[in-house]
DNA sequence: ACGGAGCGTTAACCCAAGTTAAAATTATGA
DNA sequence: TCATAATTTTAACTTGGGTTAACGCTCCGT
């Protein structure tokens, strides 16, 4: 079976209002979200209550806690709307059932792990080799909307970097023009 | 089908000396390499020669390029051998055919990239949340071995420092207990 | 229109890590 | 064993980003 035409027939819709949490770090997450529409952060949050974002999902994203489906149950980050948000969700154990008996379903899971794979190498990439200047850059150039979209505050705990660090930054790169 | 059966029916085996490079970064990159003993660091070079150091795969690790399989074709790192090393190497087409035909094969994949799906969820948080000094002291206690095997520079490379800043950090953390 | 809340900017000061280079230590090979 | 190379440490100086706090702007809500 399709995967998308599973997703439909199994999956409940939920509407989030803006700041709604889909989940929340240290609880069980036993579900896989599709996102129809809207935007949502997932971060994680230290005991001294530093925020850092792992990542923002948007329009036709897939998201889940990959740690608490398939490892400890727990995940290890919230999800939070940054706007009203609709997605899909669906229980991990119905497509693990599902994969185990559809070699169709299997592949299509195979190729959307080796997707997101490839999103996960390249944050990597980005972390380990660029500057939080260089970072930024990439993102200006990437992902425009994300400028307007997203505060200040949300941007550079996605950069990894404070608030103010952005503004420095954003002044160095695009200029004063005075 | 048995990954690992499947392994050992269809791969090569290859003996890399230390310095030896399995693929180059740049290059084209179409096989899996299963590591049967040894020690390879994977890692990106950039224009300025800097390097940064993906991962340190050993044994019993599976590696590819998962941009260069299922992606662009091309490897955005290089794979090199620190001491001699074994590995058995695969075509990854051989793998693709097989899990489109063989539902325990294709499950058994959906398992392989789930758990290199949680390796790079935690290494994106390590490199986005923690600081060097932080990432040392783990590193320090789930890799102790790393310490006697891995270069200096090369666990610097590692940890997104410098071997000058590495030292530094050692010397604030293991103290000198003068 | 006013007052506050929230967000972004700026400034002053601090510190971790980068850079360069020299010194010290450890490995390696003839 | 000794000489040389490679690795690690140390030092001096620079820099990017953190921290704190003040200031300004904008957007509401009343």
């Amino acid at each position: 079976m399709n995967f998308f035409q599973f997703f439909q027939q199994n999956a409940k819709a939920k509407v989030l209002a803006k700041g709604d949490v889909l989940f929340h770090q240290g609880e069980a997450c036993q579900q896989l979200f599709y996102v129809q529409s809207g935007l949502l952060k997932g971060f994680y949050l230290d005991e001294q209550g530093n925020e850092s974002i792992k990542s923002f999902i948007g329009d036709n994203d897939i998201i889940t806690s990959v740690q608490a489906v398939a490892g400890s149950g727990i995940s290890s980050f919230s999800l939070q709307a940054l706007e009203e948000t609709h997605v899909l969700a669906i229980d991990f154990a119905l497509i693990e059932a599902q994969r185990m008996k559809d070699l169709t379903f299997a592949n299509e899971l195979v190729g959307i792990l080796l997707k997101f794979a490839m999103k996960k190498e390249r944050r990597e990439f980005e972390l380990l080799t660029l500057s939080a200047e260089q970072r930024f850059i990439q993102l200006a150039k990437e992902h425009a909307i994300w400028l307007d979209k997203i505060t200040q505050n949300d941007l550079a705990r996605y950069l990894g970097i404070t608030p103010v660090g952005l503004s420095r930054i954003k002044k160095r790169v695009l200029g004063d023009h005075e």
